[in-house]
RNA sequence: GGCCCCGUAGCGCAGUUGGUUAGCGCGCCGCCCUGUCACGGCGGAGGUCGCGGGUUCGAGUCCCGUCGGGGUCGCCA
């Protein structure tokens, strides 16, 4: 090694001894006659004294922030009344008596500081610097330890972990695939996996029984916040479980991530029903960090004379305090609501008298404004909003508010962990709620995808009542985050074929998508089931990041652009030639 | 793909109703400084105001287009 000690673990006990350190110039004081370097490596920062000889022998005037510095010197005490609290080394420091400049560093893009703010741009485009920082080196370490912390909860359950192929084939699963052209076979490509979903199916009926992998996952997709095009997965999968097994193994592994930061998670966490959630809280992935729950109206305007209360659903949240909001704050939800593509959010006022305001008021009857807040649970000096029409969009919208009302109204504990399991999620939804890139032409789609059982009480009745069907899945929500979600899948042949008919797909559509898969089903496949984790979103979570790309060590920005490495790039012509690319497709490659 | 916000020195930002030579902090360069710790002092360099077009006597500022970034809705089982 070219160091004998690490600059931040030096504490009062090494005085006397000398050292060799290797790092950064973090900072430097430099007062002519004495010149103070803060020496940082990855194990913190260490106070360099350098004077006299060594100073003019070796140059320290010159140097400069960033250059990377090997330092021979003797710990010394600081002198009285120079010691610095606010680093675990400041009680000592190390009296330079050789010192040599390793590499030196150009003028920086941005400066190494955790004072300084900088754009996300520069610091994309000098990951290598920014991770210098002690912020984003922290997240990077934190993310090193969730996977430790996970990876010892699965070794202690005597799980394998195995490597799946992320060149492999195109399935339809919902999003689009990142395509990679063959070379060998022209008019032949790969797909990069979505996720291992099948591939961890297949080691199932392989008799692995316990599998998992932090997996990377790539999907085609348009750009939103916290999403990447590759993203990774804690995916695991068990033989012969039930869903209470999945749930159970899954919580200690958040148990061990949370404890990382000091939470003790209260297992068994709560439950929910998806049709509870949608309910109470107009989202499947509910925050329930705060209360404010939708109050279903329609009932109660079941007789309205009010043309848009009738609707086949009217249901309204409760603003606290939000009567006095001005006119102009008032229009401004309307403006919100628009943006999510309604037509507007219809609003109570209830005066501090408990009066009625706003627009919607007289158009109630007596009898409806005399009972209104208190079926909504609205005090005098709040605002009920409404939203009327469809049920699911409608209470799309009120969750949306419900959540835009905890932001605004400052009911959002930001210190708090609000952890539920989302279960009984419905099977299938029509085909024409969702644009999907669609497995299959039925009038059905699988919600979570097709591989999903339903739920043992609906195993005699789903293909004749799919709207019902609840499916064998449940997703696990934290502070109204979706972190990770599976189910129990369907083993049997005959279940998969009936799935496969309610969504469309025929015998011959089934066996060139899934054939292998199908194929490995008939040899004796045991029942199974498992979840896959947003790895990304967890560690985002547990580093109190805003975004993902915090967490990720070479994130891309939009438009999937990379702006350390400017790829994707343009290819050569002589690549281009080779890669298969422009090749002229015959026929459709056979399945499996 | 729709909508919203941003683009001014290496970095972070300010820039008034359109009006002299576009400022501030940090960094950078030079000189000085023996107990600092986000050291300090003196001096200095550094700008196609994202790009293109238009309005105007005059545009960083107003208009149109375009590119880049961020957010949001669609989309993402």
């Amino acid at each position: 090694m070219l160091r004998t000690h690490e600059a931040g673990t030096l504490r009062a006990d090494a005085a006397g001894t000398t050292v060799t350190l290797t790092g950064w110039v973090a900072r430097r004081r430099d007062h002519g006659g004495v010149a103070f370097l803060d020496l940082r490596d990855a194990s913190g920062v260490v106070q360099v004294v350098v004077r006299d000889e060594v100073l003019e022998r070796r140059g320290a005037h010159e140097l400069r922030n960033e250059y990377c510095i090997r330092v021979t010197g003797t710990v010394g005490a600081r002198p009285e009344g120079n010691e610095n609290p606010a680093i675990p080394t400041g009680a000592i420091e190390v009296n330079a008596e050789d010192l040599e400049v390793l590499s030196e560093a150009a003028p920086l893009p941005f400066q190494v500081d955790e004072h300084v703010q900088v754009g996300e741009e520069a610091r994309l485009r000098y990951r290598y610097l920014d991770l210098r920082r002690p912020a984003p080196a922290a997240a990077m370490r934190l993310r090193s330890e969730a996977n430790r912390v996970a990876r010892d909860v699965l070794h202690a359950h005597r799980f394998t972990e195995v490597e799946t192929p992320t060149l492999t084939r195109s399935t339809p699963e919902g999003a689009r695939d990142f395509l990679v052209p063959a070379r060998l076979q022209p008019g032949s490509w790969y797909a990069l996996p979505q996720s291992p979903q099948l591939f961890k199916q297949l080691l199932m009926v392989a008799g692995l029984e316990r599998y998992y992998q932090i997996a990377r996952c790539y999907r085609d997709e348009d750009f939103r916040a916290d999403r990447q095009p590759e993203f990774t997965q804690l995916d695991i999968e068990m033989s012969f479980v039930e869903q209470d097994d999945v749930i159970a193994l899954a919580e200690e592994v958040l148990a061990a991530l949370w404890g990382l930061i000091g939470y003790e998670l209260p297992r068994p966490l709560p439950r929910i029903t998806y049709a509870e959630a949608m309910d109470r809280y107009g989202s499947d992935k509910p925050d329930l960090r705060f209360g404010v729950e939708l109050v279903d109206c329609t009932e109660y305007f079941s007789d309205t004379t009010f043309r848009v209360f009738q609707s086949p659903y009217v249901g309204a949240v409760v603003m606290p305090g939000g009567a006095s909001q001005p006119r102009k704050q008032l229009d401004a939800w309307q403006e919100w609501a628009k943006q999510r593509g309604a037509r507007g959010l219809a609003y109570v006022l209830v005066g501090a008298d408990g009066e009625l305001g706003g627009p919607v008021a007289k158009n109630l009857s007596d009898a409806e404004r005399a009972g209104i807040a208190a079926h909504v649970g609205a005090q005098p000096g709040d605002c009920i909003f409404f939203a009327a029409g469809a049920r699911t969009s409608s209470r799309a919208l009120l969750g949306a508010a419900r959540g835009e009302i905890a932001r605004r109204c400052g009911l959002v504990d930001e210190d708090a962990w609000a952890f539920t399991w989302v279960v009984d999620a419905p099977m299938f939804e029509r085909a024409d709620e969702s644009d999907d890139v669609a497995v299959g032409t039925g009038a059905w789609t699988a919600v979570h995808h097709a591989f999903t059982s339903p739920k043992p009480e609906h195993l005699g009745t789903f293909d004749t009542d799919p709207e019902s069907a609840l499916a064998y899945a449940y997703d696990i929500v934290c502070n109204g985050n979706e972190i990770g979600g599976g189910s129990i899948r369907i083993h049997r042949r005959d279940v998969q074929e009936r799935v496969f008919a309610v969504m469309g797909i025929d015998e011959e559509q089934a066996r060139e998508k899934f054939g292998f898969l199908l194929d490995a089903f008939s040899f004796g496949a045991p029942p199974h089931g498992g979840i896959a984790f947003g790895w990304d979103r967890i560690v985002a979570l547990l580093s109190r990041s805003e975004s993902i790309r915090e967490v990720i060590a070479f994130p891309k920005s939009g438009n999937g652009f990379d702006p350390l490495t400017a790829a994707p790039a343009p290819i050569t012509a002589q690549q281009r030639k080779e890669a298969g690319v422009d090749a002229k497709p015959v026929v459709a490659p056979p399945a499996s």
